[in-house]
DNA sequence: CCTGAAACCTGTCTGC
DNA sequence: TGCAGACAGGTTTCAG
């Protein structure tokens, strides 16, 4: 499900309150539970896992790509959504044993965080050093140092279809199948072209076309579609993606789908070449 | 290095 | 109404 902006989104929530429920900063742990085993990325004997909780303090909630960080010393526990997570926060009066729910935390005032994810592709890790899980992952696209200077250096090496690179979250941090396919569009250019193919002037508007969809998308707390996520209003404001059929708004072409990388792509094939 | 296929899962929607 | 098939905001692993 989610992509960056929808991460960034939990985030903040998980913060300073929102879509989410209560912020959860500060709260100290009562114990925590797990549901459904395989949701730990790692092989440590579940009671180890579970008796590590209680009595320690959630003090900072993060993001790198699209990784849910809690900070909740001495570790951190790392948090992927994948396609179907989500985070909630509930007090304890709420019905237990939601469907669906994989893991929680209790806290001693009441309240509750809780895991939630139908298809069981999330992951959840515990360590001392997030910089371990974060190893191989690539540059964050809404820091200072993704420019479009870093981006000429650097996908003039690729040989990948710009769509495939773009996914590529050991390259850029974050993307996913939605805001490539907006990145791409606002680019003008088309989802199956070679990354070192690109022009100067098309790695610019591209940079700056990804800059802009993520920033986009948090400034409306992300896109919700179907049943997956909520809160979110960017959906309203796609161009392509999942739009196949409907004309381009720009030149009332009908968009088009295809498949690249098992990835559905969108695009307009007349803005796009 | 790059691509494609398959695997991990459950829920929803479409078409016959 | 039922049922098969396609499809879904992601990532990893393996074959070629």
């Amino acid at each position: 499900m989610p992509e960056l902006p929808e991460v960034e989104t939990f985030v903040r929530s998980l913060k300073f309150g929102g879509m989410t429920g209560e912020p959860i900063l500060n709260r100290h742990i009562h114990y925590a539970d797990l549901f459904w085993p395989r949701t730990l990325a790692f092989s440590d004997a579940d009671e180890n896992f579970l008796a590590w909780f209680p009595g320690k303090t959630v003090e900072d909630v993060a993001r790198r790509g699209k990784y849910v960080i809690l900070s909740i010393p001495p570790k951190f526990l790392i948090i992927h959504l994948r396609m179907s997570g989500d985070l909630r926060v509930e007090s304890k009066n709420s019905r237990i044993n939601k469907k669906h729910d994989r893991f929680l935390i209790e806290f001693y005032d009441g309240y509750r965080l809780v895991f939630n994810d139908p298809r069981k592709f999330g992951r959840i890790w515990l360590v001392n050093h997030p910089e371990d899980v974060f190893q191989r992952l690539g540059i964050e696209p809404l820091s200072s140092s993704f420019t479009a200077a870093w981006m000429r250096e650097n996908a003039r090496k690729k040989k990948k279809v710009i769509k495939t690179l773009l996914l590529d979250q050991t390259f850029i941090a974050g993307i996913g199948n939605i805001y490539s396919d907006e990145a791409l569009f606002q680019a003008g250019i088309h989802p199956n072209r070679k990354a070192d193919d690109l022009s100067d002037a098309e790695i610019d508007q591209l940079t700056h076309a990804i800059q802009n969809v993520l920033q986009a998308g948090i400034a409306l707390n992300g896109a919700s579609i179907d049943w997956v996520y909520r809160g979110g209003n960017f959906q309203h404001h796609f161009q392509v993606y999942h739009r196949s059929g409907e004309p381009c708004f720009r030149c009332g072409t009908p968009i088009e789908r295809t498949v690249i990388g098992q990835r559905s792509a969108h695009f307009c094939p007349k803005c796009q070449h």
